[in-house]
DNA sequence: TTTGATGCAAATGGTTTGCATCGGG
DNA sequence: CCCGATGCAAACCATTTGCATCAAA
């Protein structure tokens, strides 16, 4: 079930929360750039170009509540900056995915974990710990920095 | 081969860096506290005890200059803050070990991995990156805090 | 003696917050 | 209408930096 500006206004709206043109505004600019981990800052340089009377701390808040409610999450790539991308989840799990980073350009790409689960079992038995979730990074050099 | 103060102001001096008594006292509550991950400010307030002349912004650049040069990293646990640590390599290879990190108490356990490397392989060729480290978290509640 | 290292205070930059006002429900 | 949401500017807080001074080599 993939995010659309119909399901996350259903979430606003169940969970009391106003449903104001500026977190349209955001969220459609979220939806439009889906992949692309943007950070507050660059969703708000492009709210503003159709909106701009919109301020960043209402982006600041806006994305805040959307991570609350569990829509999207916070992610940190060591850039100094926190980026955001929708929380990917069927029925009962959490989807995880991972993030290649790109240490040349800062390219981050996405991919599927297969092996990580069993791994989390593995981790869990050993240290006691309760898992919940987890984050994995690769860091390396992407094919077209490669080239050059 | 752990890191001592002997090895350190070694590689100190043959990259040309001077041996300042600062260096020394926030290298020596480091090496105390190798275990802990701490942060820069949480270095300089045990520095202060000892030696309260040592300022934060020296704290900083001494934590910058080791991690240049390899000796530590620079972690991010989500917390707000940079953590450090010291990097573990045998003759060739990094060597990996990933954090759980506690969701209610913060605390920050580490564990060795063993299926990583194979994982790293497999996204390699799939993803067509050069990849040369990798960041795995784990989050969840320890043992203490599940008990509670 | 030379030049890198330090302390201090000010600057930076991402993020948060207080407050008066606005407007969604 | 009421109270949550917003815009603005100021505050925050971790980190960095400019600069005069100090001291390791």
């Amino acid at each position: 079930m993939p995010h659309t500006m119909e399901s996350i206004c259903r979430k606003l709206h169940s969970s009391d929360y106003r449903i104001t043109p500026q977190r349209q505004t955001i969220l459609k600019v979220f939806i439009e750039n889906a992949s692309k981990h943007l950070s507050a800052e660059e969703i708000y340089y492009l709210v503003k170009e159709k909106h701009p009377e919109v301020s960043l701390a209402t982006v600041y808040r806006t994305l805040d509540l959307l991570a609350e409610l569990g829509i999207l999450q916070k992610m940190n790539f060591n850039d100094g900056r926190s980026r955001y991308e929708f929380t990917e989840q069927d029925n009962q799990h959490l989807h995880h995915h991972h993030h290649m980073i790109c240490l040349r350009c800062g390219k981050v790409t996405e991919f599927e974990d297969i092996l990580l689960d069993s791994l989390e079992d593995v981790i869990a038995k050993r240290t006691n710990f309760k898992i919940v979730d987890h984050h994995v990074k690769f860091f390396g050099f992407c094919e077209n920095c490669r080239r050059q």
